[in-house]
RNA sequence: GCGCGCUUAGCUCAGGGGUAGAGCGGCUGCUUUACACGCAGUUGGUCGGAGGUUCAAAUCCUUCAGCGCGCACCA
């Protein structure tokens, strides 16, 4: 055996023992096994991803679990595969056609083409992930890796959608969505992030009629929207105004508009604060959320102003008609200005939903989207709140439990190409819900699903449901899931709803909950705002072992993590430690592998080693546990370099 | 507004009733025959503020403040 080299080089090892261990079959899960299962599917990272410091860890917490199950001696299977991210790949690979200026917008193209487009792109990028997440030593089964849009996943999902809508738990309907008027599709409320928003208090003046110089008051964040008012709501205790309930006041906009059609009612209505504002509140049942269920209890018309691309209609009068919605705002309050009627502008922040993915704010609209009542939740929430299913840290239990407990229908349709088209067709007036077409003259709905629809199957459908697979049988329920907190309603909450609906059982026992990744300044790591390190860079660095374990050990279990390049180092520096106490120890002459321990001459150093190393055992026992991947790393780190270097080998050296 | 979390050495974080800890950094030495990705030393904190419980509080309770996050139909 030649003498190792003085510093570790992770270049000269790593991909060598990764593909041995690959090769030789070591992560093929076994169903037929007689050992006891362990199992993890993975989070599926985006199809079209890139490897982030995020995967990095939740990834190596996975790895570690599913190496210490084989340790003891598991059957252990931890699934991979990727999400098609529906939303997300197809505001990416549309952007990426408008940049090469193949097209302005999707329909240039139309469907077909668009999806050929996707695909294309898929089969290019979609690969890069996988390849890093075996660069990083993830010790999945590769030999069962999955695709959402696999023709057999596709299937499950279909098949889920009719089963529902069988159940009458999936309705279609018209009501109030989130629409992102950049992406022109629904979203769900998931997908929308209250933000701050810096804005403005219009305060603006409307006549009763058949009241004499009576007026009323009335702060708005969008008098745009003045157009879509189809009444004006009063408290009905409000002293102030509620003689003027059952009259009608005069609409200031559109101007241009006869008096007889702007010509609002006067409702009452207890969902009018009377100490906010005037206590005077505009409805507009066609763009607010709130004003569309004060509509509703008042039967009041609803009048769309704002199309499905954020720009103001013809109903919204010539002056505004065809503006941005936001340009449109500063236009109407100049309108107001120059009616004479506009009171006072003043600074105003209010909280503004956005979209996830295009980031400009949502706009609430009217329009026929497919619900789903969501299924199996009183079990679902029964099972964390027993403590039968553990989350890690216990904290997101309380989290969970109140979202389950206030659950709203879920907008499952979505307005875009990329994704699984929802199983229901139409022929004049009919309607048939089955997975595939009825014959001549049938044309399918065009929506697609959103893709938690499909990724909330994970846990069962990569195992081959609805068969009754060898797989399911060995590896279902899983034993852990890891992942970020972040999605914890996207997925986790709808997995265990799913896994109780179609399995009669908890997909997982365990969820470990990983910290969010920052910078040094605390900020979340993003690709925009530059820092966000390369995990490829950072592993050529300090190679894969030194990126994990220095990442791992400033991991506490549940809280955020300041990331910093320094700690990676110090990984890289453990491995080379580790390193040369083999060195060390190949140079004091052969190790016979066969020998007898017990037989093997003692010293008080070495038995003072061997207590220490029995302590740690314990400790480590405890802590995996517990999920305390920062105490573990920090126990073997200690141990390794004080005890085992500092101690053992210094005195074997000075003893010879 | 409601809820959750965090606040401990210059930095990043452990600890969770009984003498304040680690790594990094700083400083001082080391071409010591495993490792300078190292070794030997050393510096450094009224544990966010204020009350309380206790023989004893960084730790438990109350309260306040700052930061972060989640939820929420005050325009």
């Amino acid at each position: 055996m030649p003498e190792l080299a003085p510093a570790y080089d992770p270049s000269k090892v790593e991909d060598r023992l990764y593909r041995q261990w690959t090769e030789r079959g070591d992560y093929q899960a076994n169903p037929a096994s007689a050992q006891p299962a362990f199992s993890i599917v993975i989070p599926p990272p985006n199809v079209t991803g890139i490897l982030t410091l995020g995967h990095v860890l939740n990834n190596t917490i996975q790895d570690i679990l599913a190496r210490r199950a084989r340790l003891l001696g598991q059957e252990v299977l931890w699934l991979p595969g990727t999400d098609h991210a529906g939303i997300a790949t197809q505001t990416v690979v549309e952007r990426a056609l408008k940049k090469e200026g193949k097209i302005k917008h999707r329909d240039d193209l139309g469907r077909e083409e668009f999806l050929k487009q996707v695909w294309q792109w898929k089969e290019k990028h979609g690969g890069i992930i996988i390849q890093q997440l075996k660069k990083l030593g993830a010790s999945c089964d590769w030999s069962r890796e999955r695709f959402t849009m696999d023709p057999a996943y596709s299937a499950c999902v279909q098949q889920v959608f009719v089963d529902l809508h069988k159940k009458g738990l999936i309705y279609r309907g018209r009501r109030m969505v989130n629409w992102c008027p950049v992406s022109r599709t629904a979203l769900s409320d998931e997908e929308v992030i209250m933000k701050e928003q810096r804005g403005h208090l219009w305060h603006f003046r409307v006549a009763v009629q058949g009241e004499k110089d009576r007026f009323l008051t009335i702060a708005t964040t969008r008098p745009e929207t003045i157009p879509g008012d189809t009444a004006i709501a009063v408290h009905p205790k409000d002293p102030r105004y509620a003689s003027l309930i059952g009259k009608f006041a005069l609409r200031p906009l559109p101007p241009e508009q006869p008096e007889s059609l702007r010509r609002i009612p006067i409702v009452g209505d207890e969902h009018v604060e009377m100490e906010f504002g005037t206590g005077v509140l505009k409805v507009t049942p066609a763009h607010d959320p709130a004003d569309f269920a004060i509509g509703q209890r008042h039967q009041l018309p609803a009048i769309e102003v704002i199309d499905e691309s954020g720009h103001m209609n013809a109903a919204a009068g010539e002056k505004l008609a065809g503006l941005d919605r936001i340009k449109a705002r500063a236009t109407a309050a100049e309108q107001l200005q120059e009616l004479g009627c506009l009171e006072k502008e003043e600074a105003y922040t209010n909280q503004v939903g956005y979209s996830e993915r295009a980031d400009v704010p949502v706009e609430p609209r009217l329009s026929e989207q497919w619900f789903l009542k969501y299924p199996s939740a009183e079990k679902s929430r029964e099972v964390i709140a027993s403590g039968k299913m553990r989350f890690f840290p216990d904290r997101w239990t309380k989290v969970y439990d109140h979202w389950m407990g206030n659950l709203q229908d879920w907008c499952i349709s979505r307005q875009l190409w990329w994704g699984h088209r929802i199983p229901v067709w139409y022929r004049a007036k009919e309607i048939r819900c089955q997975v595939d077409s009825p014959g001549e003259g049938w044309t399918q709905d065009p929506d697609v699903l959103d893709t938690w629809f499909s990724s909330w199957l994970w846990p069962f459908a990569t195992m081959g449901w609805p068969a009754k697979t060898p797989e399911l049988k060995k590896f279902y329920p899983t034993t852990d899931l890891v992942t970020g907190p972040d999605i914890i309603f996207f997925w986790v909450a709808r997995m265990i709803m799913a896994g109780f609906e179609y399995m009669g059982e908890l997909p997982f026992r365990n969820v470990y909950f990983t910290g969010l990744i920052r910078d040094a300044k605390g900020r979340k790591l993003s690709k925009s705002l530059g820092n966000s390190p390369d995990p490829l860079d950072l592993i050529s660095k300090y190679g894969a072992d030194g990126l994990r374990f220095g990442l791992l050990r400033i991991a506490p279990q549940g809280v955020d993590i300041r990331y910093d390049e320094k700690q990676i180092e110090e990984g890289r520096n453990f491995a080379n430690k580790l390193w040369n106490a083999c060195r060390f120890r190949q140079q004091q002459g052969p190790c016979d592998s066969q020998a007898d321990p017990t037989k093997h001459p003692r010293t008080p150093f070495s038995d003072h080693l061997l207590a220490e190393l029995d302590a740690l055992e314990k400790e480590l026992e405890k802590m995996y546990a517990n999920y305390e991947f920062s105490q573990i790393a920090q126990a073997l780190y200690g141990f390794v370099w004080d005890e085992f270097c500092a101690r053992f080998i210094e005195t074997a050296k000075a003893s010879g």
